[in-house]
DNA sequence: TCCAGTGGTAAGTTTTGCTGATCATATTAT
DNA sequence: ATAATATGATCAGCAAAACTTACCACTGGA
């Protein structure tokens, strides 16, 4: 029913207005002269309308061509708006990147790649949220953000996991606890300690300082709380070392060498779903970065 | 620097996207499924993004083919509604003509002739303005009107003039006047009388009746007038058969025998200017109607 | 009357887009 | 397991579209 106008000989028409002449039209789109006549020929046989008409000589546009060239202009303008849009976005020029991103990471990674990231892809917008390890997993899984970054928690096949660092595991105390001048620790050496556990200490299990799980009795999930406890002296606790916050001068951190453990931080993302562009600038920025520094 | 967006690619894809696959797509298009995968293939390397991925042998949507998918549509619809709405326009299903007329015929003639027209041409807008010869000759040419309805005023060639109807002379008295209860008249028969003259009594210059004008001390250019004028008696006048209304019971119209003087009503256009598609139908449907009346 | 413009026409070539057959792979049914 | 039936991808061949070159017809100004 409908035929369909190409784009091409609508510009043809639009040039040719533009520059007065069918010549001239062809020279401005490097086409010949016949190039032009035949595709407007063609497109007034489409609409069953005669577009130009010659006026001594020159064309000239009918009534029926006057009523088409603004329309044809703007069907030309959005068709150009949308390609310009989506190369832009191709060429991840543009676009938007979700990610989630556990605590540590975000505050103590994350500014610095971030920055990083904006000055590299000035066009693409971000949008990080943190979490913990599970609504990290969660909102990968649900599609709410494109890339996670966490440790690796349960394997999964509706998840990929890249593995982008290791975060050594440790021991952090207040200053003046006997432990504080020690450059690295054998699991033993804390058997005599009040141990705080945490959100993290599940990375202990498995290996041998697993044993000191069993003899903790306080737990404390919040961040905050648990700085305030190993600032007040109560004990000590495990932390990777991402997640100490350095900036306490009151408190220190100590690898354990015995076990040595780490925990894998690596890039989540739903299996079996690409990236957007943007996305994909995000994941290999980070993949160089991180690849790069360890 | 931009690439072209075919028209047909783009469709190619929302049909995947509607009806969920290759295959059904190519059916639905009458096309062979191979061309689909070539067309999406190119529309791909055009923009440098993939659209589709292979999720479990189905054809599923990068987020890169999410976000153009809306666009597209709209897009495509775009055209759509261009491409319509200039068929429609071109086969003269809808559009806008405006006529002037001498007030005779926007008055005696136009109202059944545009009765007809409108029911013939539903979606065709009409406006209908009267005017004097000079002012309707001087729309048609300034491009106010694309058609004007008159009696041949000053041949011109920057304007084009096609007859419609011919329009008699004859003379307008009371109906106790002398000559009411005559068929036809000699113009000698007039001598005798006051004659007064009206915007329409040049029409009788270069005839033998002109002689009449010479006689004439009174000129009444406004119809009301001129009327009430003849109402009271004063005197009698020369009309063009149009331009006497009929519904005045007082007044008779005899025609004018000898010299048997007719005003050329007709069609006028402007010069090597085509019409609008609305407007040829209007011309056409003019020629017609009055073409088969006379 | 010629000359420099205009646009239109015709023959030939390149490009594009399509079909039909075939392939690789994954899912479903037997 | 294995055959049957989906999916989309690939390739060779062909036909239609679009373009180019060369030439024609017409107009308006030197």
């Amino acid at each position: 029913m409908l035929p369909d106008l190409k784009l091409a000989p609508l510009r043809y028409l639009l040039s040719i207005i533009d520059t007065g002449g069918f010549h001239a039209a062809a020279k401005q789109l490097h086409r010949s002269q016949p190039a032009i006549s035949m595709a407007v020929r063609d497109l007034e046989e489409r609409l069953g309308q005669r577009l130009f008409e010659k006026g001594n000589g020159k064309a000239v546009l009918t009534p029926f061509g006057r009523w088409c060239e603004p329309r044809f202009r703007e069907l030309v303008a959005h068709h150009d708006r949308v390609c310009r849009d989506a190369l832009a976005i191709a060429s991840q020029q543009r676009g938007r990147v979700d990610i989630a991103a556990v605590p540590s990471v975000a505050s103590r990674l994350m500014p610095t790649l971030l920055a990083g990231f904006l000055e590299a892809y000035p066009g693409i917008d971000i949008s990080l949220q943190d979490g913990h390890s599970e609504r990290v997993n969660e909102m990968v899984l649900k599609g709410e953000v494109e890339i996670g970054i966490t440790s690796l928690w349960l394997p999964d096949d509706a998840l990929t996991f890249e593995v982008l660092l290791h975060d050594d595991i440790g021991v952090v105390c207040r200053d003046d606890h006997p432990l504080a001048q020690k450059d690295a620790l054998h699991w033993h050496a804390l058997k005599p300690y009040t141990l705080i556990r945490n959100g993290t200490s599940r990375l202990l299990e498995g290996s041998p300082a697993e044993e000191l799980l069993k003899n903790s009795t306080l737990y404390i999930s919040n961040m905050i709380s648990l700085t305030a406890m190993l600032e007040a002296g109560i004990g000590v606790t495990t932390l990777p070392r991402l997640a100490f916050q350095e900036e306490h001068d009151r408190l220190r951190f100590i690898p354990l060498s015995t076990p040595h453990l780490q925990r894998n931080m690596g890039l989540l993302r739903r299996a079996g779903q690409t990236l957007s562009p943007s996305g994909e600038a995000m994941q290999t920025y980070l993949l160089n970065q991180l690849r790069d520094a360890s």
